[in-house]
DNA sequence: AGTCTGATTGTTACC
DNA sequence: GGTAACAATCAGACT
């Protein structure tokens, strides 16, 4: 493992809407939780209903990890997807600059 | 060359 | 509409 710095906000501060350098902005892919989060949602609601979303969150978190790798690949896999679609947008997003480059040139 | 932070994604529930 | 913990993640910016 690389680094196990706390992933979650330091600063607890407002993150929304930040630094935004790209142009055209090829956003990131889904995380392997998001598609998690999707098949659990509506499961984790059912079996808890009335469950508010502080206490779906933090419980989902924890199943996620409970999961093995296993468990995981599908979500991965679901992720690796998600990310591929990314990679599309990058490298349009790139060539996009490029081409802004190469115009530029004029 | 290597690291690290910042930005982004999606969920639900409430104001 | 936006924010809040939850986790991943990835790419660009920085050293």
């Amino acid at each position: 493992m690389p680094k196990e710095k706390s992933t979650t906000r330091k600063g607890g501060k407002e993150r929304v809407q930040r630094r935004k350098k790209d142009p055209n902005a090829p956003k990131r892919g889904l995380s392997a939780y998001m598609f998690f989060a999707n098949d659990n949602r509506d499961k984790v609601r059912e079996e808890n209903p009335g469950i508010t979303f502080g206490q779906v969150g933090k419980m989902l978190g924890d199943k996620w990890k409970a999961l093995t790798e296993t468990e995981r690949k599908p979500y991965d896999a679901k992720a690796a997807t998600d990310k591929k679609r990314y990679e599309e947008e990058k490298a349009k997003y790139q060539a996009q600059l490029a081409e802004a480059s190469e115009e530029e040139s004029s």
